[in-house]
This record gives C-alpha cells, sequence and structure tokens, in this order.
DNA sequence: AAGGCGGGGTA
DNA sequence: TACCCAGCCTT
C-alpha cells in the first residue's frame, strides 16, 4: 500500500539527524530569549548575531533588567548590528510587558503582534518555540524552501505571493512537535536548501519538491526587482578641543541612526568656520578636510566628508543633545558603525 | 503597495 | 560588485 509523502515527518526526521541544537538562544528557550535572538535575527544573519546576543544577555538577562535599563544603555548593545528600531522597539516592549503584562510575554497572536517590532513571523517564533503553540512563521527561510518545494513563482514581497507562502506554512503545520518542527525549516533553509547552492542530493524533500523536478531549484524564489541606489553625500563637523575631546550629538528617533551618537552634519561644506560660530558660539582655529568615507547603505550611498575643526570648549550651544567626549568614552556610546570606525582611527 | 531602515557575509 | 539575510513599520 502506498502512503502519502508527509512534508512535517519528513522534515521532523532530517531534523533529529542534522538540525541545529547549539545555538545559544536555544540553550534555554524561554520566551525573554527566544524574542531577544528572534528580533536580533531580523535581516541579520546567524554568525553575525551570535556575539551580539551573548553579550545583550549579559547586560540585560531578563526582560525586568532590559525594561529598566536606559534606551542609551540598550543602543550601546546594539551598536553595529544595524536597523536601530529594533533596539528602540525591543526596549519599549520590555516595559510594556513589564507593566502590562507582569512581566511575562503575552501568549496570543494578536497580543504579540500589537507589541513594538513584533509582526505575524516573529509572533510565530515566540509562540511556537517558547510556548509549543501551532502557528506559522514566514522567514527568508520558509520562504525559500517553500517557494522551491511548490515552484511557486513572482517575488515574495509581493503580496499575493505572500499571502500564497502564509496559506501554504499553515496547511504544513504538524500536530506534533511544532517547535522542532519550526527550528527545522529555518535549519533547512540555513543549511541545505541555501541560495546559491542547495544541497538536494541530501534534501528529505528532493523527490517531492517541483523546483528540483524543474531542474531550477535556484530560480527560486525570484529576485527582488532592481532599483538604482541613490548616491548622497554629507559631511561630517568633527569638532575637537584643546582637551583632545570630540563632540557628538543624539540624533532625533526618527530617520537613519536613530537615537544612536554622531557628529554635527551639514548637507553643503559651504561657511563652516562661520556657521560654527554661530551654531555651537566657538572659534575655529584650524579646518582640515579629511579623506571622505563610503558607506553602503540597503537603500542609498552615502559619501561622508569630515573636517577636522580644532576649536575652544567654552561658550558651545545647543548642549541638550550633544557633548564632548573623549574619545576613548565615546566608544561606549550608541554609535553607528562608520562612526564608530572613525573614531577608532582617530586612537 | 511601496519605501525606509544597517551592516556584514558571500559569491 | 550585487545580492540578501530568522522583518517590521509608516505612508
Amino acid at each position: 500500500m502506498s502512503t502519502t509523502f508527509n512534508f512535517a515527518d519528513a522534515l521532523l526526521n532530517w531534523y533529529d539527524q542534522f538540525g541545529r541544537k547549539d545555538l545559544p538562544w536555544q540553550q534555554s528557550p524561554t520566551p525573554y530569549h527566544v524574542w531577544l535572538s528572534e528580533i536580533m535575527l531580523q535581516q541579520t544573519q546567524v554568525t553575525t548575531v551570535i556575539d551580539y546576543y551573548l553579550r545583550f544577555t549579559r547586560r540585560f538577562p531578563g526582560i525586568r533588567s532590559l525594561a529598566q535599563a536606559k534606551q542609551d544603555d540598550v543602543l550601546a548593545y546594539w551598536s553595529g548590528l544595524g536597523y536601530y528600531a529594533r533596539a528602540r522597539n525591543l526596549h519599549k516592549t520590555a516595559q510594556i510587558v513589564v507593566a502590562d503584562f507582569a512581566g511575562e510575554m503575552p501568549k496570543t497572536l494578536e497580543q504579540l503582534i500589537a507589541l513594538p517590532g513584533i509582526g505575524r513571523s516573529t509572533a510565530g517564533a515566540i509562540l511556537t518555540l517558547a510556548y509549543h503553540q501551532p502557528f506559522p512563521i514566514l522567514d527568508g527561510n520558509v520562504k525559500r524552501v517553500l517557494t522551491r518545494f511548490d515552484a511557486i513563482s513572482g517575488w515574495p514581497g509581493n503580496k499575493q505571493v505572500e499571502n500564497k507562502l502564509w496559506q501554504r506554512a499553515e496547511q504544513l503545520l504538524p500536530n506534533r512537535r511544532i517547535a522542532n518542527y519550526i527550528q527545522a525549516q529555518m535549519d533547512l533553509g540555513a543549511t541545505l536548501c541555501t541560495r546559491s547552492k542547495p544541497d538536494c542530493q541530501n534534501c528529505p524533500m528532493q523527490h517531492h519538491c517541483q523546483a528540483f523536478a524543474l531542474g531550477t531549484p535556484t530560480a527560486f524564489p525570484e529576485k527582488k526587482p532592481k532599483k538604482a541606489v541613490p548616491q548622497r553625500q554629507t559631511h561630517w563637523l568633527v569638532l575637537k578641543n584643546d582637551q583632545n575631546e570630540i563632540y557628538l550629538e543624539q540624533r532625533p528617533q526618527q530617520g537613519i541612526w536613530g537615537g544612536l551618537w554622531s557628529f554635527p552634519e551639514i548637507d553643503k561644506a559651504e561657511d563652516i568656520d562661520v556657521l560654527c560660530r554661530q551654531r555651537f558660539h566657538i572659534n575655529i582655529t584650524q579646518h582640515q578636510p579629511l579623506p571622505h568615507l563610503q558607506h553602503v547603505f540597503s537603500h542609498f550611498k552615502l559619501a561622508i566628508h569630515p573636517h577636522l575643526l580644532q576649536c575652544r570648549a567654552e561658550g558651545i550651544a545647543d548642549k541638550d543633545n550633544g557633548n564632548w567626549y573623549k574619545i576613548e568614552d565615546s566608544l561606549t556610546l550608541g554609535l553607528p558603525a562608520p562612526v564608530k570606525s572613525f573614531l577608532q582611527s582617530f586612537l
């Protein structure tokens, strides 16, 4: 007699042999650990996250210590990881959970999605990995596995395609071992059903995968339609006083690098000395343009032109969002990656 | 539906 | 160099 192929059973059997069980956040998968790791892993690879996760959990071992922290401190531990709204939302959510849920992550999809920074997929990961409730996730791994398994064409960023994927992810859910199953989906996508060189010969889905049958597994998922990224310019005012301190400002919460510390910025390098007198009430004694840095974002390129401006400290204005720092002290702040790298080269 | 939002690994 | 990664939020 013949039996129909069971996706979940095959995946779970594969997971028992080849799945990942040693990742830091798997050692004690509390709701806090699962949530934190899921946020860090949004658009960020596992190998990058591991060190950040270990440092972050040493400093903030639980949701209450995170809730009590200053946002500045949280951002400092996120510095270099990017997508800083994740850190700001993480902090906000910790405070909400402590205030409204007695410090315990909620257990329903609706309550989780209502929290800042948690969408349907992250909520699904928390519900499955921490609470063992049956929900689908749809991260990059699952999108890749499922678009191949069903040979689904179209870009997964397209709403129609995404809806189809959610539907399929839900349909394939097993009624047992849900946490292992969700982890297995991610493991399959991350270690075997990879973007460039999928190891189809060792895949438990090989004989049931539509993309493999077509002979073009890497044709799925379809690529995002690309568009040109604009090149922008900015100038950094690297103010340096007689005590060898540099001046840093905290950026507004909204926009790029929100809440992080950086140099005062201007669009055009006109009349810098005059501007410094007007805005900061200081006199520049020496102005040295430094070689420009090229920084690449996902949506634009930024040419940064630093201007080293030697000046006297007294009388500097708008101190409410700016401060003088010794360079070695500044490195413990929440700094954008190019600012940190620039300051380190200064030592 | 489209765009904003980082930084780094990889081919 | 181009692509994309355990996505979410705003417009």
